[in-house]
DNA sequence: CGAGTATATATCGCCAATCGATATATCGAC
DNA sequence: GTCGATATATCGATTGGCGATATATACTCG
């Protein structure tokens, strides 16, 4: 395991895939479950969701907007999104090296 | 959001971790601990890899060799690097294309 | 109009997993 | 013989994810 890989301490997969989605533009809560949902084939739970929406913005990664009717979009904070680039490439990173090791091309 | 990306259901770093020193070659306990901390730079605790290691061997995804001394040496199954390859190729998949999203070329 | 489905957010409780701390024992070096 | 490194084990607190449930409005089709 030679290569030093940056942070990206305790990776929560729920928090990644809605700061991903954020980072195609503003969305709120229901819109990221579909998108969520539409990108991994698999539904992100409403508890997960909001749950994880409130930690997010609690952490300053993302903000809320005003409302419309009843929908509250939140955007991804610049804090938030140098962060997201950060754990993504970590992620990258290790993922790559884990390949390379396994003898199995990176891809 | 638009790619499909593969399973890697509640992916648990340290999990990965220990999976991805392992495919190195067999390890104990706290050689795994020590290859971690060095890839990382940061402490994996005995609490959060002991018990780490017993869900995986639980599991199938690792197996123990016969111990030497005190150490408690264990292997990747071939289960365990089939599914570390996925969850790796997973995970790879998701950064690339999160990465391309924020806007900032895979590296 | 009325029923049923889709949109939208919120909250509760359970469980799984991480983390930090602590314990215990052996080994090697000095 | 003491100290630091090696080695494993376990406990308690906290976090976080998941499934279920609740509530309300909007849209659509008959």
């Amino acid at each position: 395991m030679e290569p030093k890989i940056p942070e990206f301490g305790r990776f929560a997969e729920p928090s990644l895939l809605i700061l991903v989605s954020l980072s195609d533009g503003p969305k709120h809560g229901y819109a990221i479950m579909q998108d969520v949902e539409q990108g991994t084939g698999r539904p992100m739970g409403a508890g997960t969701l909001y749950a994880a929406l409130a930690r997010l913005e609690e952490r300053g990664l993302i903000e809320p907007l005003t409302p419309v009717d009843r929908r509250r979009p939140y955007r991804l904070t610049a804090v938030g999104a140098s962060n997201l680039a950060e754990q993504l490439r970590g992620l990258s990173d290790f993922a790559q090296m884990g390949l390379r090791q396994l003898g199995q091309g990176p891809r």
